[in-house]
DNA sequence: TTTCCAAGTTAAGCATGCCTAACATAAAAG
DNA sequence: CTTTTATGTTAGGCATGCTTAACTTGGAAA
């Protein structure tokens, strides 16, 4: 097991590597870790010594598959963690962050698969980022598109609300247009672009403005 | 805020002095954290010019105010997490201890509150340990008696089952025996020493081997 | 092609929190 | 009382993970 330091490394050079593709270099992760580079060169050294990546002078790191597994490891808890404060314990969006990042490395492995298993296997976290599985497998993205786009008769899921201020949320909320939710497009009104949509046999109207800021995807 | 190390520490003396009364040595502190001595009087040391603590050397440490307040808060987000991993994320009870113990030091004043909140604010941890409020305060311990010195006619509250073993656990739950459920003793049989409990309208009868684990408060 | 500078690395130092080994003290045994 | 022993403390070391300061290096500008 690593420390959690070296979590935080594993975990932000594999997102480094997302966003910016092939090696990453010791001062992009010292810049996201808020560290010096110097700290960065010395840890990257002992990481590669302890076969999580490759490192060569001057040339940047690159996860080994035993460092993007532990990287995955970390993510998982992360956006686990995050949907269960918000789902289960009612934590607000700007909360949630911060919480995760301590808790995601003092979780067990049981401890997480049983926090998985309470949500029902989410496969995407609030923000609409995948939660990696058990086994480190990452779900394919569905197709997304906002309320305003989608077509009547057709039924969606809610997965992502475009806006992390907490009165959208507590509006939808009450609206019972959770996350994860399942809803089918009952009307669009062409003089002001609202929209009926059905929630549970229960039909809600959402003006332009709120249904342009969730974004669903298509059920078969 | 103290170190992850310090709060340990701190959690320690605290609960030694519970069992020991008076002033806790330095030695019986790492005893029970399991480290060197010379660890502990160099904390002792450290701990004391931060305020948590009164040292003089050879004598042993006592806790100051500002020291209590923080063994007890580490005490509550202990116990706090314990209730709800068991009520609420079905771990076991062997689970829970290693678990909580890593919570405990990564969880927010807002989080445990949450938490709290959530489990209905409950006094007393699965073990019958009593839970610290946010101010500190402690709930008194309730008169306990076995199943077996319960009165007929009577309610209770189950309040703990003197066993941890998960057997027990399983078959009292299948019976709707959780922790702090309210029960009714409708009979006890003199022959076999057996008794007759109601548990939401329903009867169950208990074996003498059962009832005696099982400890209960009165209810008014 | 050489120069120069930003990016990256090494070296030395510090805080935390542990260890072992050597030393000090209190209190019990003689 | 004095001696012994168990209990407690100090000193010196080490691993981790960070810092600042001094140094390399690779590649773009001249």
């Amino acid at each position: 097991m690593p420390t959690i330091s070296k979590e935080n490394y594993l975990k932000s050079i594999y997102s480094l590597n997302l966003t910016y593709g092939e090696s990453v270099s010791t001062s992009q992760v010292a810049m996201k870790l808020e560290i010096t580079n110097a700290a960065t060169s010395e840890m990257a050294r002992k990481l590669a010594k302890q076969g999580y990546l490759h490192y060569e002078k001057y040339k940047g790191v690159e996860l080994t598959e035993k460092g993007r597994k532990i990287a995955l490891q970390i993510i998982r808890r992360h956006r686990l963690w995050e949907v269960f404060l918000i789902k289960v314990l009612g934590l607000s969006w700007s909360e949630v962050h911060d919480e995760a990042e301590k808790l995601e490395h003092n979780t067990s492995e049981e401890l997480i698969n049983k926090i998985d298993k309470h949500l029902n296997y989410p496969e995407f976290d609030p923000h609409g980022h995948p939660i990696p599985n058990e086994k480190g497998e990452i779900p394919q993205m569905p197709v997304l598109v906002s309320l305003l786009e989608a077509t009547v008769g057709k039924n969606y899921k809610i997965f992502r609300v475009a806006d992390e201020s907490s009165e959208l949320i507590e509006y939808l909320t009450k609206l019972n247009l959770f996350l994860y939710q399942d809803i089918k497009i009952i009307e669009k009104l062409s003089f002001d672009n609202s929209i009926i949509v059905q929630v549970n046999g229960t039909n809600h109207s959402l003006s332009e403005k709120v249904a342009e800021k969730v974004s669903v995807s298509i059920l078969k």
